[in-house]
DNA sequence: AATGATGTCAACCGCTATGTC
DNA sequence: TGACATAGCGGTTGACATCAT
């Protein structure tokens, strides 16, 4: 379902990736994390440029990234969120731990588009007639977040990104009304291990092996790599 | 069973915002 | 302050899957 791999004039791959392409950017970000796009490929071994792997990386290979199945309170949000602020995906994507917001831009394109042209309804009203705990949630979004969900139906109307508060974390709360009292201990916990220091420190793994380990480059395969 | 239409989603492209010199 | 480099965002594309005829 993905484009076939391919190389552009310049020899940079294009298209979908190879496992091994995913071990190598995985080993790599995670032994140095991501300082510089551009440069990385190089370092990394790989002949893709920046911006394929920083994608490839927040879209697919991150830690604590959420696939298959949208949970009636996230398809909730992105309805709220999207009716609140428009195409804007990055921050409706700040308020859905775990999902990317090209996925979300996605599920939007082809599952809550439809609801949203002249019904105001959810898929959730209209489908099944649903209350909020009828199907099973998921990890991530389980425990006070419902929490979530009455603060996204009713969010301010002077959704403001504070310029105090510059950090995503703290604008999206805002966004949200997140930052009640009642509210922002168990919401916000829940979305801890996501917010802050993940991309804000180097991210070493415990499993990182030596860049010998990880790249040896004699015997990286027969597709072309920088060479430096 | 064959074929065309539609849906889905990973990946690309181009633009803008931000940071640095 | 302007030029340049880089990161990030949102729209679009392309290929496979699924559905309808």
């Amino acid at each position: 379902m993905v484009r076939a791999p391919y190389f552009d004039k310049n020899g940079i791959k294009k298209g979908a990736w190879s496992e091994e392409e995913d071990k190598r950017l995985t080993a790599y970000v995670e032994r140095h994390g991501h300082p510089n796009w551009r440069q990385l490929p190089k370092f990394a071994g790989l002949a893709r440029c920046g911006k394929s792997c920083r994608l490839r990386w927040m879209n697919y290979l991150r830690p604590n990234l959420k696939r298959g199945n949208y949970t009636q309170k996230e398809e909730q949000i992105i309805t709220d969120l999207h009716k609140k602020l428009g195409n804007k995906w990055s921050l409706i994507a700040e308020n859905l731990p775990g999902r990317t917001d090209n996925e979300i831009k996605n599920y939007w394109h082809s599952h809550l588009k439809k609801f949203s042209k002249g019904n105001e309804n959810t898929p959730c009203d209209d489908e099944l007639k649903c209350t909020e705990f009828e199907r099973p949630m998921e990890e991530g979004l389980s425990g006070d977040s419902h929490h979530i969900l009455e603060s996204s139906v009713s969010i301010s109307s002077e959704t403001s990104y504070s310029e105090d508060n510059n950090s995503p974390s703290f604008s999206s709360c805002h966004a949200l009304n997140l930052c009640k009292e009642e509210d922002s201990v168990a919401s916000w916990e829940t979305f801890d291990g996501l917010s802050s220091s993940f991309w804000t420190q180097p991210f070493i793994s415990e499993n990182a092996l030596s860049d010998q380990d990880y790249f040896p480059i004699s015997s990286y395969g027969t597709e072309p790599f920088f060479l430096w």
